[in-house]
DNA sequence: CAGGATCCGATCGGATACTG
DNA sequence: CAGTATCCGATCGGATCCTG
């Protein structure tokens, strides 16, 4: 360990969390929490409804990253106590601001990213299709 | 694997490359990108510098970055021929654009993210300190 | 100085099985 | 249904060494 001095492993959080936009870009250089929160932006989801619609994802990664999330204060965990149990997900009044961000991701998306350049990876994409995620206007 | 009929490993491209918000999510869903990007907006950087001013990391990994976004057409690598050799990279028209979602990000992080929540991980996060990165409107 | 090639450990994320 | 605990393989990213 010399080529820098690093300290700590994956040091992805180096330009770390000292900053806000440093955590900024630590939470949201995070493809799961991206679209996590656009999912959400469109209205509350359960677990499993959610999983759903992310397409592949396993309960442990979904999990975690909600939890994180919630823990920020971005996602609201709404129990109900009955059986079967239902949860609810919903975005805090901060979490739905990160639709701006989104917002931002989108409109670069669909001006730089359009269904040309980029090598195609994967082709069953389902999962966002159709519905087009209209983040846009959140507020 | 029956968890959801995955079929490549690291389904991270998962909500994939088929929408322009996908692959958005996807490119920038990458702290490394995030913040090369956020330095460059400040100006041509050479690799070192580069390098340096990420605080830790490898060569392979900001090799490996900079060439997907050379590749993406959002940075534009100039080399000269020169000895030592000298490479500057730069954005492009296109890059710059994404000025627009650093600007998102840090509005959000300053104002959701400042310093009191969110467990402090590292200390001497000086390479973004300071010079506020003043992508333009921090509002 | 800029970066490619390798080796390798750390981490992430998926699959499974299990619980309330 | 909504997770949690565990096992484990795939990937990422850092450190090194090396070249133009």
């Amino acid at each position: 360990m010399k080529e820098s001095e690093a300290k700590h492993p994956t040091d992805t959080h180096q330009a770390c969390a000292a900053t806000p936009l440093g955590r900024a870009i630590h939470l949201l250089g995070d493809s799961w929490v991206l679209l996590i929160v656009m999912n959400l932006l469109q209205g509350p989801l359960r677990f499993n409804m959610l999983r759903a619609t992310l397409g592949h994802i396993s309960s442990k990664t979904l999990a975690s990253r909600l939890r994180l999330l919630e823990e920020l204060g971005f996602v609201q965990r709404q129990a109900f106590l009955e059986i079967p149990p239902r949860v609810e997900y919903h975005l805090t009044e901060k979490g739905r601001e990160l639709g701006d961000v989104i917002a931002a991701l989108e409109r670069f998306g669909n001006k730089h990213l359009s269904d040309s350049v980029v090598s195609p990876t994967c082709e069953e994409c389902i999962a966002l299709d159709g519905e087009a995620p209209a983040v846009k206007d959140v507020r």
